[in-house]
DNA sequence: AAATAATTGTGTCAACAAGACACAATAATA
DNA sequence: TATTATTGTGTCTTGTTGACACAATTATTT
């Protein structure tokens, strides 16, 4: 962002990324705090001239935590003509004097949303060139974000949820060795309820994606969990192919 | 398409629809076939200056089906930069003398994917300014699309298998009154797999979203079926909270 | 060293959902 | 009137989900 020239971007058309990671059994959301109006926003970016949409929202990932082969996935098109309007990234270029590219960033955005997954040990969250902060905030603790990105927020989780119904997540949202009440509250931090412990134990090992280890996980004042690992092979297996129940 | 100015849309962005029917127990998608290249095309189109995506692409389903309020649902953005290279648009309006708008129509687009469900009796297919023809067409009948679109209908066609397992789908695909075995048939295309008749009807029925009717549907040489119509509160509702289940 | 607190590992039973399957009834046609 | 095609319906089996309790283990406290 600190070169950007408009002519190496396409007009109209912009990403906005939802990261997740997950954190003392909290889903939290990477969010930049913008210059001068103090707004909170979600990551986002625009795509050059020859660059997928996918290309660029890594490209954005990669600025905003340090990480690459990030989990990410399209999951929504925001078009309200409108929404653009109450860009505070304008604002911010015009307080900061520099009032170049002032018109380019108050034309009309069409913005794709993505989310991604991510291990929130592994990001250095890094801001951008509107922003003065870069970092995770838990989802309760967000009171405000700027323009649809509430809207674009919401939307992102929901497809989240629906997606654990059918494919298996955790992999890039948990460290590599991890234990089955982690992986459990992963899931029940994702869809907002309460699971059994036992029969959850039982359905997500019947899906064959991960590998128990021996022991060890010591530290608690408890009895010391197993460590699991996802059997990659099978996990991406059951990324393409879908698991067909519910939670 | 007429009085088409291309100051009035923006750059850069285009949606491609796909348009699903059903019709003597075979899914069934709109196509265009292109005036001068003779290449096979999903309707498209182009977003104006103040409209949403979805304003767009109802207009263009208006446009090619002569329906309003149809059931869409935008599924995938497809960006890749060459998509657009082989755009025959572009020689399409060579031939076409008028050389007119050629720039801008050979400019990279970035896609947004609809898929339509609509009622096959009640369609008025209207060709485009860049085609001749627009018709109907099995999924097996169709031997090449141009460009992407191809992809763009195996996308919109494993989305729509993924919805039937936690949404109604039926209304606007079906006429008002139709019987369980059409219903069934109409699963069983999407979804390219036979269905057991008994268990259809039981797991349909369990999810409240039908009405029986009075026997009828005579014709048939065979026992007369019963007619339904869909309960479009319960459907509603459905489409809303979603299933869980799995076919 | 022993007791305590917290949390893990594990298995069964009941309720429900899904899959397999067969025969009687009826509408048109021959 | 018989035939053909297809519908309407119910049961049994099998698999999946949900509810639920107790013994074992680790660190901490006494």
């Amino acid at each position: 962002m600190h070169q950007f020239d408009f002519k190496d971007y396409l007009n109209h058309i912009s990403l906005d990324c939802v990261i997740f990671g997950f954190h003392e059994t909290r889903l939290k959301v990477l969010l930049l705090q913008m210059k001068y109006t103090k707004e909170c926003a979600l990551p986002g970016g625009f795509v050059k001239n020859d660059e997928t949409l996918e290309a660029a929202a890594i490209r954005v990932l990669n600025e905003r935590t340090g990480l690459s082969n990030i989990f990410l996935q399209q999951f929504y098109v925001f078009s309200d003509p409108n929404r653009s309007e109450l860009n505070p990234a304008t604002k911010d270029l015009e307080k900061s004097g520099s009032g170049k590219g002032l018109g380019w960033f108050s034309q009309r955005f069409i913005s794709v949303g993505f989310y991604a997954l991510v291990d929130y040990e592994k990001v250095t969250p890094a801001p951008d060139f509107f922003s003065d902060h870069c970092e995770w905030k838990a989802l309760e603790e967000i009171d405000s974000l700027m323009m649809d990105h509430w809207q674009i927020l919401e939307k992102a989780l929901e497809t989240l949820r629906l997606h654990l119904s059918y494919q298996p997540i955790g992999y890039n949202l948990l460290p590599e060795k991890f234990t089955m009440p982690q992986l459990q509250k992963l899931y029940e931090t994702i869809l907002g309820k309460k699971l059994d412990r036992r029969n959850f134990q039982r359905k997500i090992l019947s899906y064959k994606i991960l590998n128990k280890l021996e022991e060890r996980k010591t530290g608690g004042a408890y009895k010391a969990p197993y460590l699991y690992e996802f059997n990659v092979r099978n996990y991406n297996r059951a990324l393409k192919e879908g698991f067909s129940g519910s939670w």
